[in-house]
DNA sequence: ATTATCTATAGATCTATAGATAATGC
DNA sequence: ATTATCTATAGATCTATAGATAATGC
């Protein structure tokens, strides 16, 4: 502490770098401990910076907290652009390595309940991710209408935001833990059967023992 | 305040009452704002006490959050109980009026993420819980292996907790808000079709427009 | 001259404890 | 005498601000 080189002024450049750093771990930490667990402090303590710092780049708490939504919707973007089709991103979203890696996992899973406590931008910003990810699954459905497809990709999101949820609450119970994920995901295959754009075999792989 | 008159030490069997009075506020306090949303100086305020008191009743606020696991889950034991079916149970759970009382909800829909966030006694109880929810669902089920049985009563869970939750957080939207609730039942009927010890009738009742 | 970050701190809150008060219960 | 609840407060936070410092950028 008092024996580190007290660094100063950076350039714009590193401001902003400095900026998205703060947001990176906000994001991190917020879908590790929940909104309210992070304090300003030990964010800006974790990205190795001091508190005084943090007003000159946000306004707020919630103003941090509505820049940092797209950051902490960012892994599960990845997963949707990177995995071949549904089966896959379903199989990561009900792995065990997400559901012990919460930081950087799905937002909704984590921030869901926080954010409809709060009113306003949060809230906003948030509505708005959840129908970019809700858009993503009516994409991958095939053999229904329209209106069957939006259902089906409702059902969707909701069984994957809640097992991954359940699966944590009981994570002192590692066995219960696992079947929760293996559970929905042949629950998922069932629902899905004849609607997703993806082999059948593969669904089949991710959830038969 | 300093007008009312102060009232002093009670009987027993008031203290007893007053003990199930601050669980019962706390129930509903830390469903609707979350176990770091609600302080003890407030919930005692909400019982009409104050904060001294509350060290004689509990050993600390985790110990309150333990005791407070089974009034939480209430609500929901006394929807199964009163619902004849298990369509009726996922109408009253996917209803708008549970969408907008968290407080006297279900406590995985409100809870489950700030639990999985302690470790120790809270989850072990919040587990036991949920272990007698998969009961529930499981014994509702028909046609189907015990294996069948089991997932598919995970995956109803699953759906269940995630669609409240999600419908809560787009609440701003609240276009988007209804659909998820009415879609998620649609696509539950779809996943129950023939599996479910209810009324085929009512389960379509409830999920077609 | 401007500004990115720092140290220090104000003011609000939160958990938990200490000791007083007044009613219960022996 | 015991005890259920009260008032008051210690000590630890937390958000946000004030003013200092030292580097950037004109």
């Amino acid at each position: 502490m008092s024996s580190e080189v007290t660094e100063m002024r950076k350039s714009r450049v590193a401001k902003s770098e400095t900026h998205k750093r703060i947001i990176d771990i906000a994001a991190r930490r917020f879908r590790e401990r929940g909104l309210e667990g992070v304090s300003i402090a030990k964010l800006m303590e974790d990205a190795g910076l001091t508190i005084g710092g943090f007003y000159r780049h946000f306004d707020s708490k919630e103003a941090l907290i509505v820049e940092t939504v797209d950051r902490a919707f960012h892994d599960v973007d990845v997963w949707k652009t990177s995995c071949k089709d549904i089966s896959e991103f379903i199989a990561i979203y009900l792995s065990a390595n997400h559901r012990d890696h919460p930081g950087k996992g799905c937002a909704m899973g984590t921030l869901a309940v926080d954010i409809s406590r709060m009113n306003g931008p949060p809230q906003t910003f948030f509505t708005r991710k959840i129908q970019g990810n809700l858009a993503y699954f009516e994409q991958c459905l095939l053999d229904e209408s329209a209106d069957e497809r939006k259902a089906t990709a409702t059902t969707l999101l909701s069984c994957l935001v809640g097992a991954i949820a359940i699966s944590r609450a009981v994570a002192a119970d590692s066995e219960l833990s696992d079947k929760i994920l293996t559970d929905s995901k042949h629950g998922i295959a069932a629902l899905l059967k004849r609607k997703v754009d993806a082999l059948d075999r593969q669904v089949s792989a991710t959830t038969t023992k």
